[in-house]
DNA sequence: CCACAAATGATAGTAAAGCTATCAAAAAAG
DNA sequence: CTTTTTTGATAGCTTTACTATCATTTGTGG
């Protein structure tokens, strides 16, 4: 697939300075997620982030005012990311029940990426990140403040995308939002689990395929 | 309802003292949910709940070996105990489907609780940090060692409990684990969203109603 | 009720995390 | 080529997350 380079740009400030703008803001963005994946979250600091770089703490303060914001700016880009890969993938599928059922696979299977639409950024380690670590982005005190600033506009955004879809399917289906967010989650929750704690799940081999067909089944199921 | 006094007992050592049995230990307890909710359990600290109980850090640390184990140690608390709750419940139900019925009633008000079953502890404020703390128990670098050191037990005999219940129904439903994990995350997750993230679910005055309302119609829907 | 063990409190101290400030050097923009 | 912006180098400060020691209190078995 021939795919030109595509810029994902957000709508709030989770970052201080643009850190796609400049060379050590992309460092920054490139060895935060390979870090983070590296060390988990809690381990991961700006300090070690800035010695991986040959820059300094000072300097990545300037680009992010601490680590957790810097998450929430890799999260909102994954969102942004699979957002416009979706809309890709559905170009042309005029069947809301083909558009959803894509939908759903291309969710799931983000972390096969084969197609790495930016330069300096590996989707195939954000994924691994995502899975592990998005939903800490607003499980904090600060959550409702965050909501303010827009720092989940682009999760809602593609949740509501999505929804509009079952509604295209089923106009009286009455969780929509629900239904999406719920998949959205699960499709991270069910890779971990086959991972780490496999008698959460029933996916395992294929777990990729497995998971598409379990959440496939659940929504159908559900709006029909 | 008439309740006697239950002693909810854990099958691993998240702690390195049994807080149950010493007057500190309770108080540990039922101080550190009362402040997990306050501050959330980034701004948590060992020092605060020391100073909140009139002990000192070195006496807490003689507890737990870290606020991670202790946050172990409530999920795991949650999970025994709720599972001991939706047994009581389903007694004398025979028809799996009623059995189901009732369990997803019983999780999902869980935050409802009129019915303090364990007298140091207040599970209305113990759902709220279960609810927005929960996941970080196992979404850490350490969670296979974790895991096998049974960490994670209480969590995943409930859900084996209630996927065979699920087979009961349909003993060819291929997902039944996925789907009960699914659910009981969506249970907390619906919640956590209408109070903070509204337009990601469509619960919203009747939250609990709503989000039974929900669960049961994605559960039976996905099995039958 | 005494002796002894266990639990707690008081205090101190350490390493790392999570910042902020300052100033000089380098790079980029006009 | 000068001026603004960015980065690096260094320093320092507060808080967190512990560990250690020793005295005191509490609780228990004889």
């Amino acid at each position: 697939m021939l795919s030109a380079s595509v810029k994902i740009s957000l709508d709030h400030k989770s970052y201080l300075r643009e850190p796609e703008s400049t060379t050590l803001g992309r460092k920054i963005i490139a060895e935060s997620i390979r870090l983070i994946d590296a060390l988990g979250f809690e381990q991961f600091t700006f300090k070690k982030l800035a010695a991986e770089i040959g820059s300094t703490e000072a300097s990545v303060y300037r680009y992010f005012e601490n680590k957790h914001k810097l998450l929430v700016y890799l999260v909102s880009w994954y969102w942004a990311w699979l957002h416009y890969t979706v809309t890709f993938q559905l170009q042309n599928l005029p069947s809301p029940t083909d558009r959803l059922n894509r939908a759903i696979e291309v969710v799931a299977r983000a972390g096969q990426a084969d197609d790495p639409s930016v330069a300096h950024i590996d989707e195939r380690i954000l994924h691994r990140v995502i899975v592990a670590e998005s939903s800490k982005v607003y499980h904090t005190k600060e959550v409702d403040s965050e909501n303010k600033e827009g720092f989940f506009l682009e999760l809602k955004r593609f949740c509501h995308y999505l929804a509009l879809i079952v509604l295209e399917i089923n106009p009286g289906y009455p969780y929509p939002h629900a239904l999406i967010s719920t998949t959205l989650e699960a499709a991270h929750q069910q890779l971990f689990f086959a991972q780490h704690l496999p008698s959460l799940t029933d996916v395992a081999a294929e777990q990729y395929t497995e998971t598409v067909n379990f959440l496939k089944q659940m929504v159908f199921a559900s709006i029909k």
